[in-house]
RNA sequence: AGCGGGGUGGGGCAGCCUGGUCAGCCCGCCGGGCUCAUAACCCGGAGGUCGGUGGUUCAAAUCCACCCCCCGCUACCA
């Protein structure tokens, strides 16, 4: 399993962990609970001309930078309970060796040529720039600000040379042309049997499946594998001296890169060639729909080029996109909220419920904190705290919280328990559909469940009237299904899943437990502990006031 | 411009591929119940004819055509 590797040039925002860390998390622990061997990584891109040229301005080497970075992401996934098997980095020795191996493999097979092009160059930052990274008035519609690939205000596609008063968009001073060699993918080679392998392949998202075969209809292009960059991976190519890979090009590979480094460190080399070379495996991952066509076209296409019998994908879950009160995050603008600022506010959890909840699974989604203040008050707390709270403290105060004994011909109770595992199968089927939303409203339909269970049964009135068993019987029920609660949510809430574990006083951890033995009942007079709520109420006001001063508290040390 | 996705009661979504038994779910709103629980919980109700127009069909949210609106991508940003 694998989830998209964050850029380091900032930190991720909340957009960011839906779409690949979150997502692939609740996917790598729910396929752990079910027994499945499983090898979850990722891990910092950190090459490219965007580091390269922040770590000039600054002043500093450019892996000054990204140490930095790297160490922050990686603590902020730890925070965020992403539970990587191995979170590395594209400077990490094992991947830059593999991706240099990798390449000599292609180009001994033939699918690398090189090529003379045209290119800006700034003579004033030394490097070579990206179409990206040149800047200047658009000749349709005269933005100012249009890139040298596209104009944003006018939609058009643009060249460098279009622009009028091309600069720089590092330091402003006008790039001349300037010829360089490089090395190229032989992508369209592969055609036949990418689409072969694409319309083969069921379990692509329809979005993923039509985005690629439309592409390849229209015809793939050979795309560059070199750089002119100096902070990268040098190209192993004869003549390429100079040259790096392509930040791109070389990240994907950290995918395989970083289960050998996981094998290695483990002591276990030959897990690698079990995982990535077993035709039985099944590789998944978790990305952003702008990176469907990486995914789906060069990824497989480099994989196939290496002749290596590596694995493709099994699946590339994409997710739409999550906007922030209905407009794109946005750093340079302040529009929405980042990991690092999401913690200082509420604890994970909080936010993996409301993110989960809210996954763009079928189409973009919406960050709103009123949406967000009513699903954490209403569904987290209300429906869930309240009847794992309710439950527990009735079992502490009225049974000296002790489980009582589950009568075997309470019909009324055994179907709730029931019903519940029908919901539990439900969750299940939509988690192997990829549809963890779906999954956590049947997981939630579970407390839903115990709650009219409880009001219809209403323990407390049998109580007062001296039916001791029959409200005993009830409350063993509501306990199974807290504690089948307890196992359910684990790929979503783990901090929680964790608490109630230890409120219910369960042996071993949520997080080596399996899925099927959920629901299988506390032993009568199994002593719980002390109930305490699991979650509180918030104030969508008080959370953005203080979103605001962690924001101006951050931005003074800075400037 | 091309390509892809989407437009379903006040908000957020499912259903559409495999037409009828689909108008469903969560939230909100209104009314009732309960009092174990963090004024939490439960039950019931009002509210949509499924972006528009035309077509296919005994029958369309579901298929086809055209149109309108929103979003994304277009591959040297990663």
């Amino acid at each position: 399993m694998a989830s998209a590797w964050p850029y380091v040039y900032s930190l991720p925002h909340l957009g960011n962990l839906i779409g690949a860390p979150l997502s692939a998390d609740v996917y790598a622990r729910f396929l752990r609970r079910k027994g499945e061997e499983v090898v979850f990584v990722s891990g910092s891109d950190e090459h490219g001309t965007p580091i390269e040229a922040e770590a000039r301005r600054r002043g500093i080497r450019p892996r000054q930078l990204t140490d930095e970075m790297h160490r922050k992401i990686s603590s902020l996934f730890e925070a965020f309970r992403i539970s990587y098997d191995n979170y590395t980095r594209t400077e990490s020795p094992v991947h830059v060796r593999f991706v240099q191996e990798f390449y000599s493999k292609v180009y001994e097979n033939g699918h690398i040529f090189d090529e003379e092009i045209e290119q800006l160059y700034c003579e004033n930052c030394g490097i070579f720039l990206p179409d990206r990274f040149v800047v200047g008035t658009c000749p349709y519609c005269g933005n100012p600000k249009a890139y040298g690939d596209q104009c944003e205000v006018c939609g058009r596609l643009l060249t460098p040379l279009d622009l009028i008063g091309p600069r720089c968009a590092f330091c402003g001073s006008t790039p001349v042309v300037k010829k360089t060699r490089h090395w190229f993918f032989d992508l369209p080679k592969f055609s036949d049997e990418l689409r072969g392998y694409i319309e083969r392949n069921e379990n692509f998202p329809e979005n993923a499946r039509n985005m690629s075969l439309a592409m390849i209809r229209e015809g793939l292009k050979p795309r560059s594998v070199t750089r002119d960059n100096e902070w990268g991976i040098p190209a192993p190519f004869p003549g390429a001296e100079g040259k790096t890979i392509y930040v791109w090009m070389e990240a994907v590979l950290g995918y395989v890169s970083a289960v050998k480094e996981w094998a290695e460190r483990r002591g276990k080399p030959e897990l690698f060639d079990e995982f990535w070379k077993d035709p039985h495996t099944r590789s998944v991952y978790f990305i952003g729909k702008d990176n469907i066509p990486f995914h789906t076209i060069i990824y497989p296409a480099l994989l196939m080029a290496s002749g290596q019998g590596y694995v493709l994908p099994y699946n590339v879950s994409s997710t739409e996109f999550l906007m922030y009160e209905g407009q794109k995050f946005s750093k340079s603008k302040g529009i929405g909220i980042w990991m690092d600022e999401a913690l200082e506010l509420l604890e994970a959890d909080y936010w993996r419920y409301y993110l989960i909840a809210t996954r763009p699974e079928t189409k973009d989604s919406s960050f709103a904190w009123a949406d967000f203040e009513a699903k954490i008050n209403n569904e987290l707390n209300d429906v869930l705290g309240n009847f794992v709270h309710r439950t527990l403290t009735f079992t502490a105060s009225r049974f000296g919280g002790e489980v009582p004994a589950l009568n075997p011909s309470d019909e009324e109770a055994r179907s709730a328990i029931s019903r519940a595992e029908d919901l539990a199968k439900r969750a299940e089927d939509s988690l192997w559909r990829f549809r963890m939303r779906e999954a956590l409203v049947r997981v939630m339909d579970i407390a839903r469940e115990g709650n009219a269970f409880l009001n219809s049964r209403a323990p407390w009135a049998d109580l007062k009237e001296g039916r001791v068993e029959r409200a005993g019987s009830t409350i063993s029920a509501a306990l199974t299904l807290v504690k089948g609660l307890a196992h359910y949510l684990e790929p979503f809430l783990p901090d929680t899943s964790e608490r109630l574990w230890e409120m219910l006083r369960l042996d071993g951890s949520p997080h080596e437990t399996t899925w099927d033995s959920a629901f299988e009942p506390l032993p009568e007079g199994h002593r719980i502990g002390d109930p305490k709520p699991l979650f509180r109420k918030v104030k969508k006001e008080e959370l953005i006031e203080r979103l605001r001063e962690i924001r101006a508290a951050r931005a003074q040390p800075e400037s």
